[in-house]
DNA sequence: GATGACTGCCC
DNA sequence: ATTCTGC
DNA sequence: GCAGAATGGGCAGTCATC
């Protein structure tokens, strides 16, 4: 009996996706202003105990009762985040950075109590039984009872070197068959913060000091880092990461609190800047929500020897609304075929796409798929005989492979 | 029991 | 993850 | 500057179906 904007919100209940703009952000402030109390102080006490209702309930009895929340063990806290960014802009807000190397796997939160302890993944999810390798190493690492931050990494036994993030996947949420992966995959962790140590909850402590209490409490598997106020240094730490097989670098402020959650600009994630490939637009998915009606992904391709066209990925990020608009006209005329979600193109289109790496990939003919692929830019001045060919991101891949491991 | 579509979560 | 957009 | 909304590859797990 529902009219159709109430059987929206009946299935948008059911499914879980509301979409009104009542999020976390909101009902914090709502709570803030219910109970009149501050609401930095209602923020605070929610990133320490990581409970709405808990800190509403708290938030009745007055700001007081919020101050005494505290970090506790075996209730996780949400992960803090890093923004893109770059050395020098950091330089300018901060003399003094602390650098370490970005580790291209999991990130992870370690809680020991005693000879008990568990593992939470990014989602707070525990994953303690899938690696249980990874769990005893951490005990094994420090004698106090704490709360660990770091990401799991995996790496090739021979060379000591990282191995690609699929490999950490194969492992990080399995469930079957632990056994037998772990003989075939190792695992390593790298501890680059400490939220809490013996009872003391460290999120409103400076980095520098949570660093020097991890450094001190923690004997193994703790992250290299530098401070340094000298962009030199700095990158030149960044091209030691990326030559022994890193993502590249965080740069984080020695003066930032551990705030859970957030993606400020304490923490500055530097990567290398995106490669770019010139690729075939074959096909392509309808939209849903604001891409209704539109095509909301696209599928790519290279050539092979024989100028036949492999499908290597799809792309969908980093088409402003504009030039989706631009695309849908351009190609709609020249679909092929059409089933249920997705069409097929006259092949007549060349994308510039931009990708972090080459991977192996398993679903894609051409064997490779791209890492991150972000539409760059329209290549009406390219034919489709001017594209990338298998055989040349073989190439790619090797070169990429041969900086990787050595 | 094998296969494939789908989901949820890692990046 | 990346990117774009509306506020 | 932020939050929200589109979407990527790939992995294990789940469930329906052959």
């Amino acid at each position: 009996n529902a009219k159709p904007i109430e059987a929206r919100y009946i299935t948008r209940l059911i499914l879980g996706e509301l979409r009104i703009g009542i999020g976390e952000g909101n009902i914090r402030d709502a709570v803030a202003k219910a109970f009149d109390v501050p609401a930095a102080a209602v923020e605070h006490a929610f990133q320490a105990s990581n409970d709405l209702g808990e800190v509403a309930v708290l938030a009745k009895s007055g700001v007081g009762a919020l101050e005494t929340v505290r970090v506790e063990l075996f209730r996780p806290v949400k992960m803090m985040l890093a923004r893109q960014g770059t050395i020098a802009a950091m330089l300018e807000e901060e003399r003094v950075l602390a650098a370490e190397y970005k580790y291209d796997g999991t990130r992870f939160q370690f809680h020991k109590k005693g000879s008990e302890c568990r593992i939470y993944s990014r989602k707070l999810e525990e994953v303690t039984k899938a690696i249980p390798d990874v769990a005893n190493m951490l005990l094994e690492a420090t004698t106090h009872d704490a709360i660990l931050d770091g990401e799991v990494i995996a790496i090739d036994e021979d060379t000591g070197r990282p191995l690609p993030f699929q490999y950490v996947l194969r492992r990080f949420r399995r469930k079957h068959d632990v056994e037998g992966h772990m003989q075939k995959i190792r695992l390593v962790p790298n501890i680059f913060d400490i939220i809490c140590i013996d009872g003391r909850t460290l999120i409103d402590e400076p980095f520098s000091e949570r660093r020097k209490i991890l450094t001190e409490s923690v004997s193994r598997y703790v992250a290299p880092q530098i401070d340094s106020d000298d962009i030199g240094t700095i990158e030149a730490f960044y091209r030691s990461a990326l030559a022994d097989g890193h993502e590249g670098i965080m740069i984080k402020s020695r003066s930032a609190h551990y705030t859970p959650g957030v993606r400020g600009k304490e923490w500055v994630k530097i990567k290398p800047a995106v490669d770019t490939m010139d690729l075939a637009v074959i096909g392509a998915e309808w939209g849903e929500g604001k891409r209704a009606k539109h095509f909301g992904s696209f599928l790519l391709a290279c050539r092979d020897e024989l100028g036949e066209l492999i499908p290597l990925s799809k792309v969908a990020t980093g088409i402003s609304d504009d030039m989706l608009d631009i695309l849908y006209e351009m190609l709609k005329d020249i679909v092929i075929s059409e089933s249920k979600n997705t069409v097929t193109f006259e092949p007549d289109t060349v994308f510039e796409v931009g990708y972090a790496e080459i991977q192996k990939s398993p679903t894609y003919e051409a064997g490779y798929a791209l890492r991150f692929p972000r539409f760059i830019r329209l290549r009406d001045d390219k034919s489709v005989e001017e594209i990338e060919t298998l055989q040349s991101i073989e190439a790619r891949f090797a070169e990429q492979t041969k900086r990787l491991q050595g």
